[in-house]
DNA sequence: CTGAAAGCGCTAACAT
DNA sequence: ATGTTAGCGCTTTCAG
C-alpha cells in the first residue's frame, strides 16, 4: 500500500502553499480564481481525498454518527437504519454501525468504542431504551456520555434527557381499533405477543384496554396474551394459548409482523381460516406483511421520514440548535387481506 | 457539550508525563507498576477514551473498515453484515456502513467518502462486483483505490485484483441437484429467476445445465426462465411464464428465497400444490425460508463463517500478510418441507 | 489574497 | 523507567 497523498503534495505540485490548498478544499475563504483552478486540477488529477482524521482533530468533528441497534437482521431495524444512512449521507455524515444483540455488556463496550471514535452523535435504537425499567447503571452511563455527545433514542430512557423520536403508539392502536370496529360483527378482540417489560408495549396494551371499554366491548384477560419473543415462535405460542380455552376471538392484533406470521400458522393448525374465521392485524408493516398469505393489514410508518427525523435531530444537536424533547412519527394503516371485510 | 478530556488532563491529575499515560494506554512499553496503577485509576475515574482520530493520524490507521453493500434490508445482506460486524468488533475494528442501492454514481461517491475517512480496508458486497461485465471506469476506480487500501469483494471484478470471498456456487447447485434427483419420479427440473448479467447466476445456470445432461435429463429452454428482479414479484413472473405453456415441471429451483416466495404464490394461483404437484428448492436459506408455508428446502451457508472469512481476510491484508486470491464458502442443504419426498 | 506558523491529541523516537 | 519533543495532515489565526 502506497502512503496516501497529502495536502503538502498537492501544494507542491500546484506551486502554492498548503493554506491555499486548504482554502480551495474548504471553500470558505476566497482564493484567486486562476490559482483555484490550478489547485483544483491537481486535486482532481489524483482524486485527492483530505484525511478526515486530520480534519476531525482540528474541528473536533468526526463527521461520524454512531448507531447502536439491537439486531439489524430484524427488518424493522434494517429499514429504519437504511433511512438513517440515507439521511446521514445526504448531509455529509457517515454511519458507524454496531449491533448489541440486546446484550447489556455489549452495549456498554460499544458505547465506549463510539465515544473513542469521537462520533458527533449517537443514536440508540432498540435495546435498553425500550425497556420500562431503565437500569440505573445504564442511565448513569448515558448521562456521562451526554456531557460530550448528543444522544438520540427511540424509546425512552428514564433518568436521562436524551432527545426522543418515537412512533405515536396511541395513535397506532387507535387506527387499528377504529378499523377493526368498523368491520361487521366484531365482538371480541385479542391482543397477542409483546411484553409489558417494554415501554411501547405498555402504551399499546393500555390503549387497547381503554379503547375496548370505550367502544363498549368487554376486555377478556384470556385474550390478552403477552410473549417475550417478538418472533414467529412467540406469535404461535401466544395464539395457541388464546385458542387453548375453546373461545375464538373475531380479531387478533399482533404486536408485529413476525408475531403475526406465527399467529397465522397457529390459526391454520387449529383448522381455522384467516380472514374468514379470524381477522388479523399487526404493527410495523415491514416487507414481511406483504410476503405472507394472506397479506397482512398492518400499521406502518413512513420509515424515510422516521430516519430523517432521527438524523436531523442528531445534526441539529451537533450544531447546538434547539430540538424538542420528543418527536412523534405518525402511523398509517395499510389495509390488505387479513381482515374479513364483508 | 463539554470539551472532552485528553491525555494531558490525565497526565496532570496523575502527576506524570503524557508519554507515561500513553504507555499505560497502549501497554506496549513497561511502566512502573505503582505509577501504572495511579494512571489507570485516573483513566477509570473519567472513563477516558483516547481520541481515535489523533491515534489514527499517527499510525495511519483508523480502525475503521468500510462496508459498501447494495441494500441492507435484504436479509441475505443483513445477515452477512451482522456477521462481519461481529467479527470486526472482536478484533477491535468498527464498521462504516454504506448502502449504494446498486446505483453506480452512488457507489462512486461512497467509495470516495470511505477513502476520505481513511478506512483501513473496504468490503464490497453486491452491486458492481456481482456483474459479469465489469464496467471499465469502475475497475479503474477500484484499481486506484487498491494503491492505498485493501479491497475485499464478494463476486468478481475483472481487471482488478481484489481478494475475493465467495460461495462455492457449483457446489451449491450440485447439492440441490443431487438432492432433487434422489427424490422419486423427478423427470423435469425448472430454474426460475436470476439473470445472466450477474456472475453467480452464470455459474449457477451453467452448472444446472451440465448436471441435467450428466444425469440424463433433458434441458428444456422453456423451463429455464431468467428474471432481473430477485424478489417475490420476479419469482411470480418467472413461474407464471414457466407454467404458461401448459407443461408443469416436477421441481423448480428458485434463485433465492424471495423469488421462491413468488414462485409459491404463482403455483398456488395455478391451483397446484407444493410439494404434492411441484417441489421447490431455493438458495440462501435466509429466515424467509422458514417463515413461509411450506417451509423451504434451501441451500444455505454458515453466515458467521462467511463474515468471519471476509473480515479476517481484510485484517490480514491490513497487516500486510498473505492471503489467497479467492476463498470459498461451503454451502449446505437445509431440508424442509417444500419437496415431495415420498 | 496568500504564506508562515501554531496547534488539534496522540505516539514514538530520543535522551536521560 | 520516564520525560521531552517532533510530527501525523489538516485548518486557522496572524502578518504581510
Amino acid at each position: 500500500m502506497k502512503k496516501s497523498i497529502t495536502i503538502v503534495d498537492i501544494a507542491k505540485e500546484a506551486g502554492v502553499s498548503v493554506s491555499t490548498v486548504s482554502r480551495v478544499l474548504t471553500g470558505k475563504v476566497k482564493v484567486n480564481e486562476e490559482k483555484r483552478r490550478i489547485v483544483q486540477a491537481v486535486i482532481d488529477k489524483y482524486n485527492f481525498q483530505p484525511n478526515a482524521m486530520a480534519r476531525g482533530l482540528i474541528n473536533s468533528k468526526s463527521n461520524l454518527i454512531g448507531i447502536l441497534t439491537a439486531d439489524i437482521r430484524n427488518p424493522y431495524y434494517s429499514t429504519l437504519i437504511v433511512s438513517c444512512e440515507q439521511a446521514a449521507t445526504e448531509r455529509g455524515y457517515n454511519l458507524l454501525l454496531c449491533n448489541s444483540f440486546s446484550d447489556r455488556l455489549n452495549e456498554f463496550s460499544l458505547l465506549d468504542r463510539l465515544s473513542q471514535q469521537k462520533v458527533d452523535a449517537m443514536i440508540l435504537i432498540g435495546g435498553a431504551p425500550d425497556e420500562v425499567e431503565t437500569d440505573k447503571e445504564y442511565a448513569e452511563k448515558i448521562n456521562a456520555l451526554l456531557e460530550e455527545t448528543p444522544v438520540i433514542i427511540t424509546g425512552n430512557l428514564n433518568g436521562t434527557n436524551c432527545k426522543r423520536v418515537n412512533i405515536d403508539e396511541n395513535r397506532a392502536m387507535q387506527l387499528i381499533m377504529d378499523y377493526i370496529l368498523s368491520l361487521d360483527g366484531i365482538k371480541s378482540v385479542a391482543f397477542a405477543g409483546g411484553s409489558r417489560r417494554y415501554i411501547s408495549n405498555v402504551t399499546l396494551r393500555d390503549c387497547y384496554k381503554n379503547m375496548l371499554e370505550k367502544k363498549g366491548l368487554k376486555y377478556i384477560p384470556e385474550f390478552d396474551v403477552e410473549n417475550e419473543r417478538y418472533d414467529e415462535i412467540g406469535g404461535r405460542e401466544a395464539m395457541d394459548k388464546i385458542l387453548s380455552n375453546g373461545k375464538v376471538p373475531d380479531v387478533v392484533i399482533a404486536v408485529n409482523d413476525f408475531t403475526a406470521v406465527g399467529i397465522l400458522k397457529s390459526i391454520h393448525e387449529h383448522n381455522l381460516r384467516v380472514p374468514e374465521d379470524i381477522s388479523v392485524v399487526s404493527f410495523d408493516d415491514t416487507y414481511i406483511a406483504s410476503l405472507v398469505t394472506p397479506q397482512l393489514t398492518s400499521v406502518g410508518y413512513n420509515y424515510w421520514e422516521f430516519g430523517e427525523k432521527i438524523i436531523s435531530t442528531a445534526i441539529k444537536l451537533i450544531d447546538k440548535r434547539e430540538v424538542p424533547e420528543e418527536i412523534f412519527i405518525e402511523p398509517k394503516l395499510i389495509i390488505r387481506n387479513s381482515c374479513k371485510t364483508e
